[in-house]
DNA sequence: CGTTTCATTGAACCGGATCAATTCTAGTGG
DNA sequence: CCACTAGAATTGATCCGGTTCAATGAAACG
């Protein structure tokens, strides 16, 4: 099976399905029938590294839940690409602003690792809105929590130094430090790669 | 009648209640019911000039509906004001990661205009969502919708010089530059009130 | 009408960028 | 398994955008 862009898509297996359904029970408790009308049209996609997830111009059509690896977002200006974010698996990652408003996408991703995601489509995730009182919960809950997400990250741009930035993503997403070339969390944090190496050693030499 | 904070809250006129209906029935179509149950616990709330819609160290626990008038949020920090936003008549306004996770807000709201609100309380919004689908289906819209504002706007801070930033202000907020104080606008862009009024003598001899 | 707050302009200064050279590292093929 | 290569990180030297400090001009306001 594959889709217009020529992704490979596969039937995800029964563990794969259960860790989504794991993080959605955080949020919401659906019933079997409910369970069972979300979970049909889920498919399985592989992501080679260094492939993408959605490349600029494409409209986004798909929520991805990223089961395994690493996923980041950039923007590309003057020849050079900015990093807007890092997910990891376990998390959700899509254009929202492209996906919810069907406009092409200003922004490209790409996994930095091998990556299996789940991915489901934009008409099957309006349906199980539109059926169902308890996805329609899902989808404000998840909505809220990224909205609360993203408005942290902008405040902590403007109000945090790029030292102070670095010092919160050791302590608070170990895993960008582990995982992400250095290179590419200067440009997350809106710095030169040459500037975050000076701030490294400074932070060294304590 | 008036809140533990001491803030006169009256009921509303018909009229203001419809100025939040026509919003509202942009997103959805509430049936005389459902809107009823909504509309009840609405509350009138004026705030004077200089006056404030929520103080940093509160929990906030209204949503607001701007009537009339201007409402900013800063932070302070080593005694100076940043400003995060600017919210205008028809739009609503919340500290919502304060207001969803039920802690402390780190960001002051203040009136820069006499300003009239509708708000509705923390417990009602959540009797709303679990009772009526279409509440429900109202905040996930809601919230998809500043979700993507605030995307716009961090994308913007990075990948935007300030010029642009204020140019774009320009072309697609005007009430902004028209009726926020210009070093207030400086914060906000995250720059020097000193550089903001170069930028504006240089872009003035264009 | 004086007082205070806000906007503009000039001068000195500084954080971080850019340019360029040098390790360091990981991946590749022989 | 080693040698080679290309990309990544570090370091030094220089440069520039934007800040800070300070003074002046212009509104807003009681």
């Amino acid at each position: 099976m594959s889709t217009s862009n020529g992704h490979v898509l596969q039937i995800p297996t029964t563990e794969q399905v259960q860790m989504l359904r794991n993080v959605i029970e955080r949020f919401i408790e659906p019933s079997e029938e409910e369970w069972e009308a979300f979970a049909l049209p889920l498919r399985l996609r592989h992501i080679p590294k260094n492939g993408f997830f959605l490349k600029e111009g494409e409209v986004c059509s798909h929520v991805g839940f990223i089961l395994r690896g690493l996923v980041r977002y950039y923007h590309v200006k003057d020849g050079n690409e900015y990093c807007g974010n890092f997910s990891f698996e376990n998390s959700f990652v899509t254009e929202y602003d492209s996906f919810l408003n069907r406009t092409p996408s200003r922004y490209s991703f790409s996994a930095l690792e091998p990556t299996d995601v789940l991915v489901f489509h934009y008409e099957d995730t309006q349906k199980a809105y539109h059926k169902y009182k308890t996805w329609e919960r899902f989808g404000r809950l998840i909505a809220e929590r990224i909205f609360v997400e993203v408005q942290r990250r902008k405040n902590s741009l403007v109000f945090d130094s790029p030292e102070q930035q670095y010092l919160s993503l050791i302590a608070d997403r170990p895993k960008v430090i582990e995982r992400v070339p250095q290179h590419m969390i200067a440009t997350y944090l809106g710095i030169s790669s040459v500037h975050l190496s000076r701030i490294r050693r400074k932070l060294s030499g304590k």
